[in-house]
DNA sequence: GAGCTCACG
DNA sequence: ACGTACGTGAGCTCA
């Protein structure tokens, strides 16, 4: 193995992919002088990525010298009809190259050849000279360079990823060797590079012919033995189009290149240089890297400061002093998700300045550690309150005090990124010196604690951001006047969820199993059915295989596609269902493994040891502000049919005789519109009382009295009535309920004609959305929405409804979140035994003592009806029983 | 790991 | 003229 590598860099075909995966970043990435800096950035997060893969000892990166090439002279139109380059890459090309050059790497261009000819003529110098070669490209162009000693990336997904081209990954690809790539390319032709090809000839043809033949030329010579076709024809006439292809196709490996790879060495950085180029682009994140680059002599990157910490043990725990008015952050380790079930794997204490770190969280226990940990006039800074709490609660900790939440607050700040990662959290802020877990523990298989000089790092750093953050994202909470919904909302609703958690549902296995060997057994002979019907066995959960058995064994008509084949979605198998017998079994099949899978074997895995399932609620992941609900998500219990009602039956409550008791908001998202669009008419009906579905149609269909409401108006009035909400198409609604779109349109018409305020809200959220950046709930809960601005009609109309929808299911959430607090003060104030238990985004469920039911049934349906004040009224409707089946 | 399918509000 | 309803999680197949 030779230690000689030689990485080459297709410095413009990068570039444009770079440009390209940051281009909805485009205007956040600016230079304090005005200039665009996203590419630069995505370039030089790809180049870091290589070059540690690779750890070449030379590199090249080439880029075209300009628009024409010596394929010009052979082709006119080579590159024509391309569209120009954006200024706002053009202008960051230059940049490029002088950040290359302060790394120690070398550009080159060279008239008349393009950057893939350097490539080529590099590669095969390099391979000659023994040299392992790596070739990076955003452009399939250059796997024909592929050999055993060049191996080709394509970057992937931006340029996030790359998908590296050896011989039998191209054959694998494209069913051809990458010599044989450029012949099939000749066949097919290159739009981008505007040249035709044979006409009619696309990858696949293209890919058989030339696995036969081996050459366009080969092809040619034996084209007289062909059968008669289309394709012989098209083959005839476009002959010298093919061999053009095949010139323009192929890559110059033999260019005047003025570079030897001696000029190639990877030279020292310029420190100082790169350091002032970063200053000029803004670039912090780089600038710490940097920093710390330095120090280490170019070793492994390590945070760019350390933090000092003190290992506790039993012996020092005096150490921690009574912490009297100084700021205290505190950070519980656990190794997995599911703080449930994690393993305990130590903890940091930040007490002033003073950093205190351990393995052993049993130390959380000794009497000092624990009152400073329930003392509730000791102020505690913690990212992830809920898991926090609960990870305590399982040391027999019953934590106060914890009264400020990092991950609550920057999901409040900003909730683009879902993450719930301390670390990458930090660097959002421009903080580096705290790495994520992923870095530090690794994934998959491979999660571990990291040996324990590493480890307490990570932990120190933790509690030191924590706690260096705080001011930051406090600021942005009043910035942004989300100071009460953080405070009075999203804090006490963490520990209202917490102790849900906590307490869990209880679950009768026995019930789930008997239903799981009921279902198993008519599982059975519907598979059996379907397999005779099908005349073979296959595997019915494989879309592919059964999109098989329909659409091409039985000649089925494949109403809709995917991606990767034929639709078998229940749209498409409800329409076929007269066709064929077989059709309404398999809809049965896949009802019943949902149930079987999902909801019998999936919730049979959940019910821990106490007999119960302790869901996950995920606080700080929606766009909108709602919960959800992970391991197992009790949020999506079956209700619409009565076979999947019955697993409902399973959850029960925990005492004898007692009761699960139910109650949700009547039409909460509907109000919440009467609310903010002022709308009279819609403000009018929830007063009276009326049926809101009813009352639409009344108003949709003209009519003069409910009376004349059929149940298919009122159905096709509930359509639309939650189609607004989403904002609505003709096209959607059409769809949904199957009627034509200019009825659609029709019926849209009649409402904004009706409900005209509606229709201003619906402008309103828009415009304001384009204007302020972001979507608000009653609460000043922000959705931010970059893509109203995008130049796709698709992308920003998404956005446009988003606009509409956000508040509207935002507020919503942030009602109940409301209700959620006062429920669970009034349960304590009773010193009642009731629990709340489930929250299923507009209802609440709880776990009754039978003496109770009656104060229950009273104070329940209050306390979510006066949650807000809103110009309509909100209404809760209850229901109860011996288990969540009958709560109904 | 992506794609499909389907469960919920 | 564009393609098309909002928000979620989980199990399965197949690459």
């Amino acid at each position: 193995m030779t230690d000689k590598k030689l990485l080459l860099i297709d410095g413009n075909s990068v570039a444009f992919r770079a440009f390209y995966a940051l281009y909805r970043q485009l205007d956040n990435f600016t230079s304090p002088d005005g200039l665009h800096t996203n590419a630069i950035y995505a370039f030089k997060n790809m180049l870091d990525v290589v070059l540690r893969d690779v750890d070449p000892t030379n590199v090249l990166v080439a880029f075209d010298a300009g628009k024409i090439t010596f394929r010009n002279k052979m082709y006119d139109d080579y590159k024509g009809g391309r569209a120009k380059t954006p200024s706002e890459l053009s202008e960051q090309m230059p940049i490029i190259k002088e950040l290359l050059a302060d790394l120690g790497i070398k550009s080159y261009e060279l008239p008349n050849y393009e950057a893939d000819d350097i490539i080529g003529t590099m590669a095969k110098k390099g391979a000659e000279k023994d040299f392992q070669v790596t070739v990076v490209t955003g452009d399939r162009d250059l796997t024909q360079l592929a050999s055993d000693h060049t191996t080709v990336m394509v970057t992937k997904k931006g340029v996030g990823e790359l998908e590296a081209y050896t011989p039998e990954h191209m054959k694998e690809v494209n069913g051809v060797t990458p010599t044989e790539f450029i012949d099939m390319k000749a066949l097919m032709g290159d739009s981008s590079d505007n040249y035709p090809g044979v006409e009619k000839i696309g990858p696949k043809t293209a890919s058989k012919l030339i696995q036969k033949y081996g050459s366009v030329e080969n092809l040619y010579d034996h084209i007289d033995e062909m059968k008669k076709s289309k394709m012989k024809e098209n083959l005839i006439k476009d002959k010298d189009k093919a061999l053009l292809g095949k010139k323009l196709a192929t890559i110059n490996c033999d260019s005047p290149i003025e570079v030897s790879l001696e000029d190639t060495k990877l030279q020292a950085i310029n420190y100082e240089q790169l350091r002032q180029l970063y200053e000029r682009l803004n670039f912090r994140k780089f600038l710490a890297q940097l920093n710390n680059e330095e120090a280490a002599g170019d070793e492994t990157p390590s945070p760019a400061e350390s933090y000092q910490y003190q290992v506790l043990t039993k012996d020092n725990l005096d150490l921690v002093v009574n912490p009297d008015g100084q700021e205290v952050s505190f950070y519980l380790a656990m190794l997995g998700e599911n703080y449930h079930l994690a393993s305990f794997e130590g903890f940091s204490l930040k007490i002033g300045n003073q950093i205190y770190v351990s393995k052993d969280s049993n130390l959380l226990k000794e009497s000092s550690l624990q009152s400073l940990l329930e003392d509730k006039n000791i102020s505690k800074n913690v990212f992830d309150i809920k898991r926090t709490y609960v990870g305590l609660h399982r040391l027999d900790i019953e934590a106060e005090g914890l009264n400020y939440d990092m991950l609550l607050a920057s999901y409040l700040v900003n909730n683009e990124n879902n993450s719930n990662d301390l670390g990458e959290i930090a660097h959002l802020y421009d903080e580096y010196s705290v790495k994520t877990d992923l870095e530090v523990y690794g994934k998959g298989k491979k999660t571990a604690i990291p040996e324990d000089n590493e480890f307490f790092k990570h932990l120190a750093a933790k509690v030191a951001v924590i706690d260096k953050l705080k001011p930051l994202l406090l600021n942005k909470l009043k910035e942004h006047e989300q100071d009460d919904l953080y405070e009075t909302i999203e804090i006490p609703v963490a520990f209202v969820l917490a102790k849900m958690e906590i307490v869990g549902m209880k679950v009768e296995a026995p019930v789930l199993i008997q239903m799981g060997n009921d279902l198993a057994v008519k599982i059975d002979e519907l598979e059996k059915k379907i397999y005779s019907q099908a005349g073979e066995e296959f595997n019915l959960n494989s879309p592919k295989q059964l999109g098989h058995i329909l659409f091409e064994k039985l000649n089925l008509p494949p109403i809709k596609k995917t991606k990767t084949g034929y639709s078998t979605s229940v749209e498409v198998l409800e329409q076929l269902r007269r066709k064929s017998p077989i059709v309404s079994e398999i809809l049965d099949y896949r009802q019943l493994s949902k149930l079987q899978s999902t909801y019998i074997k999936g919730l049979l895995e959940c019910i821990q040891s106490d007999g119960r399932i302790h869901t996950r609620y995920l606080q700080t992941l929606t766009a909108t502000g709602r919960l959800s609900s992970v391991d197992p998500n009790l949020q999506n219990i079956p209700t619409r049919t009565d076979e999947g009602k019955q697993i409902r039956k399973a959850f029960v409550p925990s005492t004898e005789d007692g009761y699960i008791f139910s109650c949700d908001y009547s039409q909460v998202e509907l109000r919440v519109l009467a609310h903010v669009s002022g709308d009279e008419a819609m403000q009018e009906a929830f007063k009276s009382g009326y049926d809101i579905h009813a009352h639409t149609a009344m108003k949709i269909f003209h009519l003069a009295s409910p009376q004349e409401v059929t149940p298919l108006m009122r159905r096709h009035a509930k359509a639309v009535n939650f189609g607004i909400v989403y904002g609505i198409s003709d096209y959607g609604l059409s769809k949904n309920i199957g009627i034509s779109r200019k009825q659609a349109k029709q019926f849209i018409d009649n409402y904004f004609e009706q409900y005209p305020q509606v229709h201003e809200y619906m402008d309103k959220a828009i415009k304001l959305a384009r204007e302020k950046g972001y979507a608000e709930t009653i609460m000043h809960r922000r959705r931010y929405l970059p893509d109203i601005h995008a130049k796709n009609f698709n992308v920003r109309s998404f956005a446009e409804r988003t606009a509409i929808n956000s508040p509207i299911q935002g507020s919503a959430a942030d009602i109940i979140k409301i209700a959620m607090i006062n429920m669970q003060n009034k349960l304590d104030e009773l010193h009642l035994k009731t629990k709340m238990v489930l929250q299923v985004h507009d209802e609440l469920i709880f776990d009754v003592p039978k003496d109770e039911l009656e104060t229950i049934q009273k104070i329940v349906p209050q306390v979510m009806q006066s949650a807000v004040q809103l110009d309509v009224p909100l209404i809760a409707d209850s229901n109860w029983g011996k288990n969540w089946y009958d709560a109904k």
